[in-house]
RNA sequence: GCGGCUGUGGUGAAGUUGGUUAACACUCUGGAUUGUGGCUCCAGCAUUCGUGGGUUCGAGUCCCAUCAGUCGCCCCA
């Protein structure tokens, strides 16, 4: 028997939690700037949440973990967005919550696909939803909140991408012209292509197989069938972000694999060399049906997802300084039989809201001495036998060397003064 | 899902054409030194080389399978 996590799913380590901890602090304290609230739906919903019809995304299609009760069949959620806009309709929050809604989440998310460094079965994803006010400035400041957590980690070397898949009608309009173009090359496509030019013909350009064939340089251009309100719109986006300082390339070759997408798609991409294949560090987009999918009302909405364990990884390999805030107030150190008294002192230092560490056996001095050092103890009370009988202790700060003797009852004042 | 590479203690690793006590460094544990440590010195810490089989007189070293990681593809956060 192999007692090993399963594939594809990784321990955080105690050593690990501080970095986590700190990154999503970083997160939801943006997300507070930008007046996002949180919420947090199951990790597991009925799969016709995720499973939408004519999608064709492998996320949805291969990669779902799906299972069946006798009664329901079931998904471990492999995003974030579906959820929450499922979660936005069932309680009729567009009724309740002033538009646009904002919203954040945080959690793990699961995809059975093959992983290497920086793609995990389950991994962990913070996201926005700003759902019900469709205004290119609103897409601007949705790339600026996930920009600003990327830049407050330090991570410098990026770019972000951005393209528009425009509305409706110019994207049926395009859907049709690559039908028409793609249908006389139909022996010549691949498998996942033929799925593609039915479902999702955008993604057919995105094709790595297929992608150096002649046709494929020579098939009609999205923007091309733009329509002039779509090319409008795209235009504020970028303005918008111009006037806040982002940088941006425009990539017409961003589909993004998620098929509900239209006008703005987006993705923020790591250029260092050591990024491997996953590269991307949080990617969304603007959304016009999902709201009425899920039975709500006709309301546009747009997102972006980050990927935590990739973002931690990219800033540490940036040289970001994480805090390491497991340092305790005080070490309590036991001399003979004293193990009641130093879990009294313990005690007493921890209802004046302190940190505290002690030993509670028999062990030598020096022993004790190194557990507090890496308690990384701000000050350290030696307690022996003589200080009980005394009812006192010594308190040594080991920075300063500084040693003093003061009373049992003085202690925790004398604790919080001198650290503070 | 496809192809390549890797897998030795808590960590980093050495291990020659298979040859019998698995180097070295760090960490750790104990002691020198049960009343003031972080230096120094001494001692200890892998019946075993991811796991399971096989070849062989003999396998960490060869073969097969399997698991895991990793790189590329695919996909994506």
């Amino acid at each position: 028997m192999n007692y090993q996590t399963a594939r594809g799913t990784h321990d955080i380590l105690p050593s690990e939690m501080a970095e986590w901890n700190e990154v999503e602090s970083i997160m939801k304290h943006i997300a507070k700037a930008y007046h996002y609230q949180e919420i947090r739906t199951p990790y597991f919903e009925h799969l016709a949440v995720f499973k939408r019809e004519n999608d064709s995304s492998d996320m949805v299609n291969k990669e779902m973990y799906a299972f069946s009760t006798e009664t329901e069949t079931l998904a471990l959620r492999p995003e974030g967005t579906a959820g929450v806009i499922r979660a936005f309709d069932e309680h009729k929050l567009y009724g309740s919550m002033e538009l646009p809604a904002k919203l954040f989440y945080l959690g793990a998310m699961f995809r059975h696909e093959r992983p290497q460094k920086g793609r995990q079965r389950q991994f962990h994803q913070f996201g926005i939803e700003n759902i019900g006010i469709k205004e290119p400035e609103v897409d601007a400041e949705v790339i600026a909140l996930g920009y600003d957590i990327v830049k407050k980690l330090d991570i410098q070397n990026i770019k972000v991408l951005i393209n528009t898949l425009g509305d409706d009608e110019s994207r049926n309009a395009y859907r049709t012209a690559l039908r028409e173009y793609f249908t006389p090359h139909l022996d010549d496509l691949c498998g996942d292509c033929h799925r593609r030019l039915e479902q999702n013909p955008l993604r057919v350009l995105d094709c790595k197989v297929d992608k150096d064939k002649d046709y494929m340089k020579n098939a009609p251009k999205l923007a091309d069938y733009l329509n002039e309100e779509s090319k409008a719109y795209f235009e504020r986006v970028l303005s918008a972000l111009d006037a806040l300082g982002i940088p941006y390339e425009i990539d017409d070759h961003l589909v993004r694999g998620l098929d509900y997408y239209s006008h703005t798609v987006f993705e923020v991409v790591s250029t260092r060399d050591d990024s491997a294949a996953q590269a991307t560090i949080f990617g969304g987009g603007r959304y016009d049906h999902f709201v009425e999918y899920f039975g709500g009302p006709e309301l546009s909405g747009i997102g972006f997802a980050i990927g935590l364990e990739r973002l931690i990884s990219l800033a540490k390999d940036e040289g970001y300084a994480f805090n390491n805030e497991d340092e305790v107030d005080a070490y309590v150190i036991g001399l003979g039989s004293v193990q009641k008294e130093v879990l009294k002192v313990m005690h007493e230092l921890r209802k004046a809201d302190l940190i505290v560490d002690g030993n509670l056996q028999m062990r030598s001095l020096k022993s004790q001495f190194k557990s507090a050092d890496r308690a990384k103890a701000k000050a350290i009370i030696i307690l022996g036998e003589d200080e009980v009988k005394a009812n006192t202790v010594n308190i040594k700060w080991p920075t300063s060397k500084e040693q003093v003797t003061v009373s049992m009852e003085d202690i925790v004042k004398t604790i919080k003064e001198k650290n503070a």
